[in-house]
RNA sequence: GGAGGGAUGGCAGAGCGGACGAUUGCGACGGCCUUGAAAGCCGUUGAGCCCACGGGCUCCGGGGGUUCGAAUCCCCCUCCCUCCGCCA
């Protein structure tokens, strides 16, 4: 949520900001409108509350004076006015509610390093690594295709068991996932607390990353407990600090997380539904921090580099993207995208979103820190990105690590974690 | 699923109709002491909103109600805990 107070200061600046998404600005209006008779109600309310007090008192000194018999008079003008604020206030909570609702639709506010452009076509390109020619034949084959041919990807029982765009890993495909994880995981145990998070949460949880009320449709609902199945495992450590006030001393806060995510893809039916590229379940290592403003712009280069420097250390193709205003989700202030090169299917893979979100989510989620040695507390800054998304990864690595004779080769990195297998071949 | 008990400031924990925005402890901050630190002692310290910078209002899980006046009394809701049952 963006803070109203800068719409106070400089409405026209922000809405000239937020139309850089090519978003449509004009609820920012009523929004000011609103601010503004909600203040005066306010102040109007508090007058006539403060005289009430003053009333009030007065007639507990009469009563302990034994002289209740002259408190009517004065008892019947508190009453009046205590009537009249709570009409002033009714008005008051009525614009606030107001105001809360649209703001929470809002997206939040581009940086201004943020390039300016509507759509993806625009994103630059920061920088890429590896070349597209430099792949033979044998890699140019699919993964769902190697993956079948192997033994290690099964689409058919996946979507028998859960329905269209859930997969099953099988043998040492199932094992490769794992080692994924793992190896995600523990290269950025130096610096990130490893956390295991519920996988379903409350209506809360999922309002505080703004993943509701705007994506509902996005998300798997369980009527019967109200619960959501999280989408990633960015909802339920944003809001670890819901309504918290951390020390400035923890700050940065590094937390990574292996868990789970669900995604309806509602918007997306019919578009990569071939093997890997888009499934309504997934694992994934995410890493998150909590911040504040100052550490922020390091620590969103920190998670940039350690999610790129897992892809580069598998040895697979990629490219970093810098997403301009229109393509930044609707809570980032700035994002990079890390895309990954799958041969076989031909196509750039979203592996990793690194967003700085400000305080956007931290205001929803009304997460704060208190500066050392100062009084009051301020909103903190949260930041994330995939460590490692495991089905992409996975594609990735099984296209480009093909062999002339069909079987795929295991990344160096991935070594450790494969209980000795080099090789995956047939039947494994 | 059954029966109870709770929800108060950064944390712990008192208060149960008016002098309570709230005793106290811990923590934090400042000072004294010290070569430095620890300990000890003294002091300061909840959050949010508005402001003509004098101040004002709100907040004791959430929402209603009673009252001139509610953290305190009444009703509803949510959440947490304990015990029993069931269970990986």
């Amino acid at each position: 949520m963006i803070d109203v107070k800068l719409l106070r200061a400089d409405a026209e600046a922000v809405k000239a900001a937020i139309a850089r998404r090519g978003e449509d600005v004009s609820p920012l209006d009523r929004v000011v409108e609103m601010d503004v008779g909600q203040r005066q109600a306010a102040e109007e309310r508090d007058a006539l509350r403060n005289e009430q007090k003053g009333l009030s008192r007065q007639v507990g000194d009469l009563h302990k004076q034994g002289r209740a018999d002259e408190a009517g008079e004065l008892q019947a003008q508190s009453r009046e006015l205590g009537d009249r604020a709570d009409a002033l206030d009714a008005e008051v909570e009525d614009l606030v509610s107001q105001v809360r609702e649209i703001l929470l639709r809002i997206p939040n506010v581009p940086s201004p390093d943020c390039p300016d452009g509507l759509t993806p076509e625009e994103n630059p390109v920061v920088r890429q690594v590896g070349d597209l020619d430099g792949f033979a034949d044998h890699q140019r084959v699919p993964h769902w295709e190697v993956g079948e041919e192997l033994g290690i990807l099964d689409v058919a029982t996946g979507t028998k068991l859960s329905g269209a765009m859930f997969v099953m890993y099988s043998g040492l495909g199932a094992t490769l996932c794992r080692a994924l994880c793992q190896y995600g995981l523990d290269r950025n145990a130096d610096a990130y607390r490893e956390m295991r998070p519920p996988t379903l949460v409350r209506t809360e949880t999922m309002v505080s990353t703004g993943h509701l009320p705007k994506f509902e449709d996005d998300a798997y609902h369980l009527e019967r407990d109200d619960l959501w199945a999280i989408p990633t495992a960015e909802v339920p450590l944003t809001s670890l600090a819901r309504d918290e006030v951390l020390d400035e001393a923890d700050l940065p806060l590094k937390l990574m997380a292996h868990t789970s995510c669900f995604r309806r893809e509602a918007g997306s039916a019919g578009r990569d539904t071939r093997g890997l590229l888009r499934v309504h379940e997934f694992d994934k290592v995410e890493l998150l921090a909590y911040a504040t403003e100052a550490q922020s712009h390091e620590v969103h280069m920190d998670i940039l580099h350690r999610a790129e420097a897992a892809i580069a250390d598998l040895g697979l193709t990629y490219r970093i993207i810098d997403l301009v205003a229109g393509d930044l989700g609707a809570s980032s202030a700035r994002t990079f995208d890390i895309e990954v090169y799958a041969p076989g299917a031909d196509q750039w893979l979203e592996v990793s979103s690194v967003s700085w979100f400000s305080d956007y989510q931290a205001r929803r989620a009304n997460a704060r820190y208190r500066p050392t040695g100062e009084r009051g507390t301020q909103i903190v800054n949260t930041l994330n990105g995939s460590g490692l998304a495991v089905p992409r990864v996975w594609a990735g690595v099984v296209e480009t690590y093909r062999q002339e004779d069909g079987s795929v080769r295991v990344p160096e990195v991935l070594l450790p974690y494969m209980r000795g297998v080099e090789v995956i071949e047939a039947g494994a």
